[in-house]
DNA sequence: CGTCTTTGACCGGCGC
DNA sequence: GCGCCGGTCAAAGACG
């Protein structure tokens, strides 16, 4: 977007329906969310972690995507999800209402790719999670 | 510049 | 049949 030439702006010809859920034109996200094709197998893995941090560097970058607030605890939940295309791997982190030092991390797949960190930096911190349940 | 974060809104499934 | 919940995506903004 170096060049000079202005583009007009998008011109809100429809009729003003700003309010209104009116998202966005054919978004149609939830029309075609093809979210049947996948139905690998995904084990999931529940680990209780007492630290500060939500995120720990595992060694894998994580994208935060959403954040919902839970009943069975008053704090919201946080989703994140590997930065890479060929891992489809989703954490799920929440927080202990009864010890907020606590949190709740849930692996959900498998990494594809090969993490860029050593794993002995996780090893201490291994040593530290709780396996909790395996579904 | 690139990357990541945050919020809002929407949808699907399920229960009663 | 309807309502509710949980879960996901998109865009914009902010920061290094």
């Amino acid at each position: 977007m170096v060049s000079g030439a202005a583009p007009p702006p998008p011109p809100e010809s429809g009729a003003g329906s700003s309010s209104g859920v009116g998202r966005e034109e054919t978004k149609g996200k939830g029309s075609a969310r093809g979210r049947g094709s996948r139905k690998a197998s995904r084990p999931r893995f529940a680990f209780q972690t007492k630290s500060e941090n939500d995120v720990l560097d595992d060694g894998y970058r994580w994208r935060k995507y959403g954040q919902k607030a839970v009943k069975n605890s008053a704090f919201p939940r946080s989703y994140y999800r590997c930065t890479h295309h060929t891992c489809n791997v989703k954490k799920q982190v929440q927080r202990l209402a009864k010890d907020t030092s606590i949190v709740v991390t849930t692996y959900e797949g498998v990494h594809n790719h090969p993490c860029e960190k050593l794993m002995e930096a996780l090893n201490p911190i291994l040593r530290q999670l709780q396996f909790l349940s395996q579904l």
